[in-house]
DNA sequence: GCGTCCTATGTAACCGTTTACATGCGCAGA
DNA sequence: TCTGCGCATGTAAACGGTTACATAGGACGC
């Protein structure tokens, strides 16, 4: 491709010219600045990325780190992170599968030079120091972080809120014999819901039973699975709150496989409120979280953080209300409760 | 951070030695190299890949240009990508809402000189020739391309032989009245689907009728909207054939809603076997895509472009099977049909 | 007619690397 | 002792832009 040099060979400018011509700023004459345009759009010139961000030291693209890309949550964050950034003209460097603090500072060096930010999605404490040594480069932005780490800014889902919350109204339904379908080992959101499962138990005087408290992997295939070990309690429980909808989902599926209904038998519900919770049968109640605000969201704050008046004020973090979606599967009369929506951000897609 | 001078002249080296330590293969003593890396490490040194890019003309970035990020289908062609990207040490630039050609080509001009090669849906005709340009910079994999363009790899799915087996299967289990719901105007899998369902109509000697010829626009919204209109069709369709699972899953809870029985009073079929779709009620009958593999296997593509060796043989374009996935939502007997499996490359997931 | 100011444009240093080529040193062979 | 070679390392020129500063020429006031 051509470079400044050639272009302004064959316009008879100097590069300094061309260069002027495409900051916009600066004053050209209009003659000059045409003649420019003609010549780059006949030589299909454009500048050189890695060029203008070593001398400008401005890369305009924004690093995104996460765990992982599956699921509905995930893409909906990176969906998120991509439209906000869109809108301020940046362009996102991606990289996923950073299961541990090591891969994470890894692909953070990686990425120097090439990035004025990144977003990340700390996978335990132990990234703390990495991420504070990271984040002197360039303003950091924490996704959900499961400890404040000084110097960044964060973002979080109010998962123990949102549990504390589904679970309330659980037993406020009536129901004491509560079971959950537990998420991933080490997954700050999964724990964050399990705490306020047991939080809200307590609050009523109910005690939290391990027996009630099953494993799971955030996958339908284990809520399915479960669901064979939860009908074989000795005391079936009234309720299910699955961590998130994809095992309310799998575990809807086996429960009527095994002609289970629900709510009339057991009552279901989920977490995160995924785009088909609303179709399913039951209907799910579940808690509403946006994970694309929570992309979108993370974005602004790293915007205000590059602002030369935002640098001044102190990294803040927010938190994401997570609230309560009250569908059929729980087990209240369905005249009683207006159908719950969703917010459609959602635009037809391929495929 | 400290530049590659700064460690220079602390280690009391030169530069040059610096930049032989990070790029391994030139020989260094191991006394130097020890020392080299000590002050690096305590000053917090890595090579800044703006510079590196502009001095070795590779960015070790791939870009990655989409019409949306939004469903499960991008977000498993983009989590595809990703993991194929990683396992080659590259990262991926993404930009996604391109709706049109001029979208396109500015996204990718702004990419210029910040990656390697790119990956892109093109959203129509118009974008052949800014293609074409674009490829003579770098490799380009196009992904479901409307039509060949010289000079570009590509990858797509197979839509019409996929809708074809579906039609022809529901006109094998005695379905004469084949309803369609339809997908976005000028989207290329839509259109190929629908191509696929007459094709298939006609063959058996059915006429492809346009009043069961149904818009949507591949959201569960626009699923549960058509039903009414289907249920109202004097002459109710034995079949329903909605050209992607979304769009079945609402028409499916709308179904249910109505009392209609799926499949006893009408049969219901999907495309693209999404991850819930063999959970529903009734697991979904589907045509199984694999936009995991879509993503992959372009950057493979990607990959083989870039290799010395590949640069000789022309670009190829390949083409991902489209299977059936039978289940009970088109009728089948249960107990006649084993229950249709989902390969499984997911992991356990946050949120 | 000359100094002054303004504007459009040119000159050249610099951004942080890589790498071709130069250098200097130790050692082996004659 | 001299030549030649190999190896570790240094020097300096790119890479393709941006931008501070210099410059030239025209308009203007006196």
């Amino acid at each position: 491709m051509a470079t400044i040099r050639d272009v302004a060979r064959v316009a008879g400018v100097s590069i300094a010219t061309v260069s002027r011509v495409y900051n916009g700023s600066a004053r050209v004459s209009d003659e000059t600045r045409r003649k420019v345009r003609a010549v780059a759009a006949k030589m299909d010139y454009w500048p050189n990325g890695a060029a203008r961000s070593l001398t400008t030291a401005r890369t305009h693209s924004l690093g995104v780190l996460l765990p992982d890309l599956y699921g509905e949550f995930f893409s909906e964050v990176i969906r998120g992170i991509d439209h906000g950034a869109r809108q301020a003209k940046y362009q996102i460097l991606v990289s996923s599968s950073h299961a541990d603090s090591d891969a994470l500072v890894v692909a953070s060096r990686s990425m120097h030079g090439r990035i004025d930010g990144l977003i990340a999605m700390a996978p335990d404490v132990a990234s703390t120091a990495a991420i504070k040594q990271i984040a002197r480069n360039f303003p950091v932005v924490l996704l959900n972080p499961r400890v404040e780490v000084e110097g960044c800014y964060a973002i979080s889902i109010a998962n123990f809120e949102g549990a504390h919350t589904m679970v309330r109204h659980l037993i406020a339904q009536g129901h004491e014999r509560i079971a959950i379908l537990k998420g991933p080992h080490g997954n700050v959101d999964a724990e964050e819901r399990l705490r306020g499962y047991r939080s809200a138990l307590r609050e009523s005087g109910i005690h939290p039973l391990p027996e009630l408290e099953f494993d799971g992997d955030f996958t339908e295939a284990s809520g399915h699975r479960r669901a064979k070990e939860i009908l074989a309690l000795e005391g079936l429980p009234t309720a299910v709150f699955a961590v998130n909808d994809y095992m309310a989902i799998g575990l809807l599926s086996a429960l009527r496989d095994a002609g289970v209904r629900v709510p009339e038998d057991i009552a279901v519900t989920g977490f995160d409120n995924i785009a088909i919770s609303q179709y399913l049968s039951p209907p799910l109640t579940t808690v509403q979280v946006d994970a694309y605000e929570l992309g979108q969201r993370a974005v602004q704050q790293w915007l205000l953080a590059i602002e030369p008046e935002g640098r001044s004020t102190p990294p803040r973090h927010e938190v994401l209300p997570a609230t309560l979606v009250i569908r059929r599967s729980c087990g209240v009369a369905r005249s009683a409760v207006p159908r719950g929506g969703r917010k459609s951000k959602r635009k037809p897609d391929g495929g």
